[in-house]
DNA sequence: ATAGATGCAAACTTTTTGCACCACA
DNA sequence: TGTGGTGCAAAAAGTTTGCATCTAT
């Protein structure tokens, strides 16, 4: 139960702390995964009695601008969101059949950062790097399920 | 004038070659950036008279599946269009300025396939590496105007 | 001649907005 | 008590679909 330090983590933020704010963060904590807008709506709704949609969008659309948690797209045209414990700068190993997101360490973009000043004189202030496979679970038990 | 060109890649995928098709190809071909449906629908509308948006996206659509165009998404939930002669396996460096796109030829997940593998016996079938910064032209120019 | 491509209009999905009401501080 | 949050309804934006017509082969 960590509804405690939600709502620190709220209060930090200057948020007030409403059931449905502790509720979508909540969500995500409890998921190893990433989840879209009316799937976290889905999941909390029983729990909430009632919640609107448009709330779920606008709180995870102020978590994700105030880092709480991560924003990524995906092919389907649909954003997806989960909370990332780790704060350094990493990267995401997505499971393609369970959805599960594990942090990788390494970031191999210094080379290339240096290679790009030499090459053209261009300078790289950000990058997107998402590695998508089976994790061990998966490659084991279902091959090519994809949810 | 690479039309011949275009025309052998449609016969190649059992295509018809029509006016439509050319003149997104042509399009995308003469700029060295990405281009969004209702960019290239401006663009190619004068050239050819009249020519319907989902048009455009059906050839978008079908020139991505089929290789010939890459796709990506950026956070403005649109999805974005190029035509990239380099075929190898390679990334890109997309300047945020005039949206230029160079290609990378580096790519160090080679590293981290193995290192996913032997930590938790996953395996990675994809990874999306996009790099994002500000070409040699625009960084001397005027840094931080974003189109 | 005919399979496939196009244009038009309308639907669809995801996300955003306006506004009245409600509740946390 | 008052400011910020929520719910509802409706709009916006991007994309897709159905169907009749047209056209490249």
């Amino acid at each position: 139960m960590d509804q405690e330090q939600n709502a620190t983590t709220l209060r930090q933020l200057r948020f007030k702390v409403t059931p449905q704010r502790l509720e979508v963060m909540q969500c995500l904590g409890d998921e190893q995964s990433y989840l879209s807008a009316d799937e976290v709506w889905n999941r909390i709704k029983p729990r909430l009695g009632s919640i609107s949609l448009p709330t779920v969008y606008r709180i995870l659309d102020e978590l994700a601008e105030n880092g709480v948690i991560t924003r990524i797209f995906r092919s389907d045209r649909k954003q997806y969101y989960f909370l990332c414990s780790n704060q350094g700068h990493h990267h995401h190993f997505v499971c393609e059949s369970c959805r599960r997101v594990e942090d990788i360490d390494l970031c191999c973009l210094e080379g290339v950062a240096r290679e790009i000043a030499r090459n053209s004189g261009g300078s790289v202030t950000s990058h997107i790097l998402q590695i998508n496979g089976l994790c061990g679970v998966c490659s084991e038990s279902a091959p090519g399920a994809l949810p």
